[in-house]
DNA sequence: TATTTGACCAAGA
DNA sequence: ATCTTGGCCAAAT
């Protein structure tokens, strides 16, 4: 299994409603190479598969996202999760909705 | 085989 | 609060 293979496993567990960090997912596979869970995501097959859009920086702010829709993001959020900030600094109270107890 | 690349993070300034 | 810097490490070049 491959380390982007883990990294969809344990998004996958994130329930809707909730939202996971890099660095949690980093934490629970012993690693420190968060950037790299970056990527794992960036490749991830996505929904319904991998719920990427909910995973977001330690900090609770919504990173990344090339994509020219980061409304898109702000959307998928609505499935319960309260934002807070404008388009620049949109983040997500972790403490409220922040998820990393993963199993295995 | 070697180098570059990130949807990151924490600590300083 | 914002910016810079150095560290991280598997995959893709």
């Amino acid at each position: 299994m491959t380390f982007d293979e883990r990294v969809w496993e344990l998004i996958a567990q994130v329930p809707e409603g909730r939202v996971t960090t890099y660095r949690a997912i980093a934490r629970a596979l012993g690693t420190r190479a968060y950037r790299r869970v970056g990527q794992a995501c960036n490749r991830s097959p996505g929904m319904p598969q991998v719920p990427c859009h909910r995973v977001v920086a330690s900090d609770g702010r919504l990173h990344g996202f090339a994509s020219p829709l980061e409304r898109k993001r702000e959307m998928l959020e609505s499935e319960g999760i309260a934002i807070t900030g404008e388009s620049n600094g949109m983040r997500v109270d972790l403490d409220r909705f922040g998820f990393d107890r993963f199993r295995e």
